[in-house]
DNA sequence: GAGACAATGTCCATTACTTCA
DNA sequence: CCTGAAGTAATGGACATTGTC
């Protein structure tokens, strides 16, 4: 499915990219529904580029030698009416609010739409500090559908996204980054408390059969007739190899319907349920 | 076809910054 | 206010893949 397609779709219920000022110039045949703001009568592009690449090789170099200042912000985000929606516009810095970070951008040598966008303004990211930026609840909660539908971006689908959330592509694409390494991360803690459940069932078990050993040696001891049983009494388990009592009982568990599938002691559990990467034991999760 | 090389993308560990108790 | 912990955006390096010469 093209993410593009799907990210305009109003039933995403996502109305904060819900056009809310047609006054821009933008193309009406993409009915994105989402509103650049551009100040200084800078026009956004016609030709479907990417805007915050034209903002970027619009030259960090021209944008300190003039004063003018591109505002790519929807609406919504602008500084001047956004403020009230925004949860993060209280404290903090709005990622698309501040110059800065177009000028940490400029300074990855790996921004993936820059192309010829190597300006070479080290020496003035050298005098900042790297800002960290936060992105708002709005883009966080729809870079998180997003994931949901799939944990990786193709370029296609990151520049839609990217343009979507008036975000660069290299935001998009760390954003998504940070999201696989805190999933994998939550699945690890997971798998460790699945491990150490195993863990304690297996010295539980370990415990009981301690118990019981000790008890037959009493027993052996105490009355050795009563242990001259038939070799056939204590059975193995095909299926689930544990000792049955009888070889009445162990017929009876070898008949009965036990899943042979269900590994001992726990399926093991997983954090997020990926749609391409579902836990063959383990039913999806909702 | 094989090898060298560059471009590109992903993963990972880490850093740096923000927020909150 | 100050501080430490937690959360997370951003960075840099390693590695894999792909296309080109």
């Amino acid at each position: 499915m093209e993410l593009g397609l799907s990210l305009g779709d109003a039933s995403k219920s996502l109305g904060f990219l819900k056009d809310n000022n047609s006054s821009t110039n933008q193309d009406p045949t993409k009915a994105t529904g989402f509103d650049f703001c551009m100040s200084l009568g800078l026009s956004s592009k016609e030709n479907g580029e990417d805007e915050d690449t034209s903002a970027e090789d619009g030259n960090d170099d021209n944008q300190e030698e003039t004063p003018l200042q591109l505002n790519l912000l929807p609406r919504l985000w602008s500084s001047d009416n956004g403020s009230s929606e925004n949860g993060s516009s209280g404290k903090g810095l709005d990622v698309n609010r501040t110059p800065v970070a177009e000028e940490a951008s400029s300074a990855n040598k790996r921004e993936f739409e820059g192309a010829g966008n190597d300006n070479d303004d080290d020496d003035d990211n050298a005098l900042n500090t790297r800002k960290k930026l936060r992105l708002s609840k709005e883009q966080s909660a729809f870079l998180e559908e997003s994931f949901k539908e799939h944990n990786t971006l193709n370029p296609k689908q990151k520049l839609a996204l990217a343009k979507q959330l008036n975000l660069r592509a290299r935001q998009v694409e760390v954003w998504f980054q940070n999201r696989r390494a805190r999933t994998k991360l939550k699945q690890t803690e997971v798998d460790c408390e699945y491990l150490k459940r195993c863990c304690e069932t297996l010295t539980e078990e370990n415990r009981r059969l301690h118990k019981e050993l000790q008890e037959l040696r009493a027993l052996k001891t105490s009355n050795p007739f009563y242990m001259q049983l038939p070799a056939t009494t204590l059975t193995m388990c095909p299926s689930c190899e544990r000792v049955a009592s009888t070889p009445a009982a162990a017929a009876a568990k070898a008949d009965s319907n036990i899943p042979k599938a269900i590994p001992f002691p726990l399926a093991r559990p997983r954090f997020y349920p990926f749609p391409q990467a579902a836990h063959p034991n383990q039913p999806a999760a909702s």
